[in-house]
DNA sequence: AAGTGGTCTAGACCACCTA
DNA sequence: AGGTGGTCTAGACCACTTT
């Protein structure tokens, strides 16, 4: 299997196409990512230095560099000023999670129905109010949400947030939309910034009940804490996500280069 | 509370340092930055478009530019071709969580035992051989080891490789260094890519046992299918991790910029 | 047409490393 | 001293959006 690649090719330095619209800068970055996808570069190897890549590739310093910054940012490479450009081994540590699964399970409000459990003002328990920075007993809105991705319930949202009758928006809050904003990113003028941890948890009966699980089962437990423009706590709760709808995924090196993917930036 | 700042000044341009060694882009990055911190630049606000940065700096477009890019990057402005650069909303969908924690969990070699649970080798059974693209019954290495941070269990690791006597390499994979190495990212010549994922799990005997939990307990598991040059799978296996010595962070928005704090690039 | 961001040039100068 | 990457300039030209 595999003998298409003949290990040790003079090198075909295949150049940049100035007509095609992909900027050169992607184009020379594509080039050896690839490089290094194929195992024609390997980790410790170092490249060419950057007046070489100018004179193989005519480009100019600042493109050449732009391609290779590219890369370091990725992770693919690493610069080290006055010895030269190397392939980065694999590192466990700079993989990265995203929500992106979480995303979709309730971002595309078509598939997406929610059942609104419950909502009302109540006073703030210890640890309410402890994370949200106000009294204890001081009022706050409690909601607590079923979202259920084709009709089959996978998440579970509980969350508190300061109640303010000066601040009449937060009543948009209680609309699930407002939750689907906040992963579209379409104008969220309240919230400045947020705090997101992940934990795991063992179901409670009310939630297996409500995500339609047997017992005893383990679920993602996400906290988050919202704060507005004033720097002060506005929201504060949960989401229990059945494992079993949702996963969080990563890679680390290169992947290989799928033919149809284009790559973003 | 918070009266230092008076909504309305005439804006104070706040200039570049040339003589500290700080990067004028990276300046004028932390200058714009601090300015959607501290809730000046809003969520949907256009910002000077680069010719008045240009005269407002005296830097030239391509420095402007490379200080917005990395805004754009971090996911703090958007840039539209013909529109302008705008403040953009928070959303969690772009929340990246990484395993820092996890890292330092058993990174430093200096407070982390480990102990070798088994290691020997055996015939894949029928999942093992489809992740490890081998027959089943194939010969392949099983790894099992506990790692204790501070001297109390955190981590059980199992795993699964492929035996094959001409890559002698693998038996250093026994060692518990092989981790190591793979978060701090030195030294990996086997492994050309990984693919991870998270999932949360119920605690089996056996795994409570070793971590000293109590049942029933949930816990993450943290699967990894590592592959190497020949784009072969070469080890499969997952980390139980207690729950309490391990979580998931992250952030969305523009964290508050503590003073001793530096931001990389 | 005028304004915006996006790409690119062809250098200059600096800081760092190795010899 | 000579090589390396890192920063920066002062423009040019292009593509997209709005008026």
């Amino acid at each position: 299997m595999k003998e298409n690649l003949s290990g040790s090719r003079p090198k075909p330095p295949q150049s940049i196409d100035r007509d095609l619209y992909k900027p050169a800068y992607v184009q020379l970055a594509d080039i050896v990512r690839a490089q290094v996808a194929s195992g024609e570069l390997r980790p410790g190897d170092q490249l060419p230095s950057e007046a070489q890549f100018v004179a193989r590739y005519g480009l100019s310093p600042m493109t050449i560099r732009r391609a290779l910054n590219i890369l370091v940012d990725e992770g693919v490479l690493n610069a080290r000023q006055g010895k030269g450009t190397f392939v980065r081994p694999i590192n466990l540590a700079q993989a990265t999670f995203g929500l992106e699964d979480l995303r979709s399970l309730f971002g595309d409000e078509a598939h997406t129905s929610a059942r609104l459990v419950e909502a009302r003002v109540r006073s703030a328990d210890e640890l309410t109010a402890r994370k949200l920075g106000i009294a204890r007993g001081g009022r706050v809105i409690f909601i607590r949400r079923l979202l259920c991705p084709e009709g089959r319930p996978a998440v579970y949202h509980r969350e508190y947030l300061i109640y303010d009758p000066t601040r009449p928006i937060v009543e948009s809050e209680m609309e699930v939309t407002a939750l689907q904003r906040l992963f579209s990113g379409r104008g969220e003028t309240v919230l400045k910034r947020g705090e997101l941890s992940i934990e795991t948890t063992l179901l409670t009966d009310e939630e297996a009940r409500l995500l339609e699980v047997k017992l005893p089962a383990s679920a993602f437990r996400i906290e988050h804490l919202f704060y507005g423009f004033d720097d002060q706590p506005l929201s504060w709760g949960w989401f229990i996500c059945r494992s079993d709808r949702l996963r969080f995924r990563a890679h680390v090196g290169v992947a290989a280069p799928e033919p149809g993917t284009e790559h973003s930036r």
